[in-house]
DNA sequence: TAATTTATTGACTGTTCGTTCAATATTTGA
DNA sequence: TCAAATATTGAACGAACAGTCAATAAATTA
């Protein structure tokens, strides 16, 4: 419910929100400032307070936001038209050539499983069920696979998609501390087979 | 060239420089404040600086430590007698069931790859060194594997040993969001699988 | 014993951090 | 035109931060 009195906004939410996400994806949610999201954001520091709360609640909003534009983005690739197993090739090949993760920067999802998950709930919570939502996509992908033929019957598609999950947090750390396409797609390729 | 003059120093400096490890392996750089190594080394700030310098030097110091203590001790894993295939199923077992793994600690290198390695280039160096130690580690294993006739001649093990390192990060990721000990131990299987 | 060297100690420094707030500006509704 | 509501602004806050330093303690050497 938006109140349609008072001073309205001079910027626009969503971007203001977006660049946020730009920040903490590229330098993490200790290493980033107020002032570094004073000067991405291309708002004031009351802004940011009066519009989003404190640090931690724009990092979650930021968070929520990644899983909303991001991971939903990936996540229907999968669930694309055609064949699942060619959708899988472009899965991880996009995860691996995406702008993004050629600067190093990872996955904010993957940053910050590592860097506060484990030390913060109510980040863990929201981390988690983005990565349900991914797993999710995987087992749906292997079914449909199993159904169109393209894998057979017997298939362990539950143990697979989380295969491919924790093949996918590889494939971004490896990425992120070396980088060569090359290999990177060699290494799809040794993924992908081990499910055929 | 240790001094034989002046005052002797009151605590052992590998233990000093342990304790700081797992300090940063528990909280990572940033988090970790000099208070906390205080309390955790057991020494006071001055001794901490007088001995490792700034905070970042002795990072740098915690990191190489580790890399010379735990990193090695599970590349002598993949190393030992018996059956190189036997040997990477033991490390991988021993990467999820290890307690702090457990604790959701995950690796103090994969967690540095993720939080400082991209802006940090004397990090990213050591880091990737103890990388490629991992790498070349898998690659002797598998090459071991093939000569004695447990994997086939035409085997790529390099690109091999790149999928296992990548599957490293993977479990060490998945393990820190989502410690299910059953779910790995078949995870662990589909890796092993996809090099056979 | 005295001189030298180095470790220990805890108070101290300046900076940066996240956060707050009173003053002001801009809108809507009466 | 005035009152109410809300956004903007920049100064200011205390706390936490990494790092320093002079005084002191404990060892060796001459």
């Amino acid at each position: 419910m938006v109140s349609v009195v008072g001073r309205p906004y001079e910027f626009d939410r969503e971007e203001a929100l977006f660049r946020a996400m730009d920040v903490f994806w590229e330098k993490g949610y200790k290493a980033t400032s107020i002032q570094d999201l004073v000067e991405r954001m291309g708002i004031r520091r009351g802004s940011i307070y009066n519009t989003f709360g404190d640090k931690h609640s724009l990092f979650l909003a930021a968070v929520e936001y990644y899983g909303e534009a991001v991971t939903s983005e990936m996540i229907k690739v999968l669930e694309s038209l055609g064949s699942p197993l060619e959708n899988l090739n472009e899965f991880f090949n996009r995860l691996v050539n995406s702008p993004r993760q050629r600067k190093m920067k990872g996955c904010l999802i993957s940053n910050t499983v590592v860097e506060l998950a484990p030390h913060d709930e109510q980040v863990a919570e929201i981390v988690r069920c983005i990565l349900d939502r991914i797993q999710l996509a995987f087992h749906k992908c292997l079914n449909r696979a199993v159904e169109l033929g393209e894998l057979p019957r017997e298939t362990d598609t539950i143990v697979l998609s989380h295969f491919l999950a924790t093949s996918t947090h590889g494939l971004i750390v490896t990425g992120k501390s070396y980088s060569n396409p090359k290999l990177l797609k060699k290494v799809i390729s040794v993924i992908l087979s081990a499910i055929e």
